[in-house]
DNA sequence: TGGCAATCACTGCCTGGGCAGGTAATCGCC
DNA sequence: GGCGATTACCTGCCCAGGCAGTGATTGCCA
């Protein structure tokens, strides 16, 4: 079912750019709650995961956030530079990297969540439960028509 | 009228999870389009707003796709280098720059609206025409409680 | 008219993501 | 047991955006 054809496209009305608009909003305001923090949105991330202990490796926060395995990389590295986080090899399985949160990592873990409501909120405290539905609903259905919802085992 | 709270926070079901994965999926779908033009989706907006003579100095394009001055320099440098656009000082007042598409860059600009288009469509095609109405009418009523929408004049 | 504020483009420095390629370790299968 | 495929992490090289600061130019107005 098209929607848009090639006479009457505007970039300024376009859903995409709409998109891109909504997704820089919702960084600004993580930035914003996080500014006496240290770190940025891109890093709370990352805080979050594996101080509530849904990632404790590497691939794992790749697979869960969907990025490039090099990009981790370094974000891991910013964060042990900031003294949030320890890398240790696995003895198990010495193709691994067990990552852990250290006391201020911790610290900070025990905070994120709230702020990570407190944003979530202002983004969304202008839509009524049943908007905020519809809008979650819809990025689903388009996410899983393109097949790229990454399905997380175990929840 | 807050939605979510600290105790059940998970970042894989937040709205703001999901809208980093649509805005991801979005520009993968626009540089699956772009594929054979060696332009990038950040390009793309550029030369789109140029060919639709929207904007014609950087300040313009910064204003429209709200985004950084600095940025957007070196956008220009990339897109020059490409030959696809020229930069001439204004004669009328020197501190603007001119942009100019050249020959390879409105070749481009004729077929980008139609890119737009598809690409625009392949997002957003599994959802019915209200559906897309109603995605669209969420995300303006956020960025308007956040007064997070530039207003064009003159549309 | 003279001076100050605002605007414009640019630069350096940082974080961040994608892609390709490399190395080591492990797994699977015969 | 051994060999190829896969996985995990890392690296170099890109493009991209944000922030702060600069110099030139213009507008404004006291």
């Amino acid at each position: 079912m098209p929607h848009f054809d090639r006479e009457r496209f505007s970039l300024q009305h376009s859903p995409g750019h709409l998109i891109a608009l909504i997704n820089q909003l919702k960084d600004r305001m993580i930035e914003r709650h996080l500014v006496d923090h240290q770190v940025t949105a891109a890093q709370f991330k990352v805080v979050l995961l594996v101080s509530q202990q849904r990632a404790s490796t590497p691939a794992e926060l790749v697979r869960l956030l969907n990025l490039d395995s090099g990009a981790m990389t370094r974000m891991l590295d910013r964060l042990e530079q900031k003294g949030l986080l320890t890398r240790e090899r696995s003895q198990a399985d010495r193709r691994q990297v067990y990552l852990r949160l250290t006391e201020a990592g911790e610290a900070l873990g025990v905070q994120v969540p709230q702020i990570a409501a407190d944003a979530t909120n202002e983004l969304t405290g202008c839509l009524t439960r049943a908007e905020l539905d519809e809008f979650q609903r819809l990025m689903k259905k388009m996410l899983m028509a393109a097949d790229a919802l990454p399905q997380q085992p175990g929840e």
